[in-house]
DNA sequence: TTAATTATAGACTGATCTGTCTAGTATAGG
DNA sequence: CCTATACTAGACAGATCAGTCTATAATTAA
């Protein structure tokens, strides 16, 4: 079994791609089966249903974040750790396909009891230990919340207004909060 | 004409209610008007479309937060004026009806083409005009920028968490935000 | 080779959604 | 009283949606 799910696969990836910037609703099975080039009975056999492809596509999200949280604790200080952050955000927000917080959008349109909220809840929770680690700070404490609401609202910012420099703002703001700490 | 529009006045109601909790795409129109006690004919004699309905619901929001933004002007000094603002975002996120930012929200859902879009970008300009005359600084400067990530990180994290703690500590950062200037 | 698994294309069902249409009712002004 | 306007109830059309099913082809391992 060299290739074993290469249809999964390229399901999150389409669904990832569709989900993302056309929002979960308003993007259709027959949709997400034509943009990875599968059958639909392909899409049924490896995941339980459309719920069940949307919790994929948000943890494949979430893995990608935390890898990105890994590599800006390897930084020496907890300074340069949110300035890591913040400018891959930044550079995040200055390419084409930035549409937010895909966690943010999908809490946006899914009611609370769906499955997917549990992955939304996951993010949050490591998102604050992220900063907890980042900042040597407990995690349930006033900092960890601010620097959280610092990276939701940039990410909000940055796709309502066009301009990234709300990115740029919010990193200061961050900064300048774990420097008063 | 003493009752001139109850029927479109009853469905912006109903809109908001529905819109608001479960979400735009979530919500048809014969629940819409349902819960308004009004016949479909009377939403399509009043409204061109769905859209038009979500505008309406977005206008209604938008005046809504003028109102509160004018309260919060009223105030004597710029700290007044955050403090009474963040104490009412927490007390709506403590009230069980909490659902985020409608505006948010709305741009989650929808695409950036649809006419309901420029209600959002609205209300975002609103938010910063009231931030520059509150603080009475620039409306391009960096602390307006500053206080609406502060503001919309608040109402995204006391969505997701259940916890309103967060909406406390966000207008303690933007309280600090302020006097750092 | 053979058998099992997994893929494919696409028809199909039943539900749901937006929006239109018909027909009848209430109301208010002249 | 009469007419125009707004309302009501609900059937209906057309589209789209999620999900199932059949039949067939490709792959893989024994």
């Amino acid at each position: 079994m060299s290739t074993r799910h290469p249809a999964r696969e390229r399901l999150v990836g389409a669904a990832s791609d569709l989900f993302y910037r056309q929002g979960i609703h308003a993007t259709g099975i027959d949709e997400v089966i034509a943009h990875a080039g599968v059958a639909k009975a392909s899409l049924y056999n490896n995941f339980e249903n459309k719920d069940d492809l949307v919790a994929a596509y948000l943890r494949a999200a979430l893995e990608q974040g935390r890898s990105l949280f890994a590599e800006c604790l390897g930084e020496p200080d907890p300074a340069a750790r949110l300035r890591l952050l913040f400018s891959r955000l930044l550079c995040a927000a200055r390419g084409g396909n930035f549409a937010g917080c895909p966690f943010a959008n999908a809490a946006a349109e899914l009611d609370p009891d769906n499955r997917a909220w549990v992955v939304v809840r996951e993010f949050d929770e490591m998102l604050a230990e992220f900063f907890a680690q980042a900042t040597a700070t407990p995690v349930d404490g006033p900092l960890v919340r601010q620097l959280v609401v610092c990276y939701i609202g940039a990410m909000h910012g940055a796709k309502v207004r066009r301009d990234p420099q709300v990115v740029h703002d919010a990193g200061e703001l961050a900064l300048a909060t774990l420097l008063r700490q």
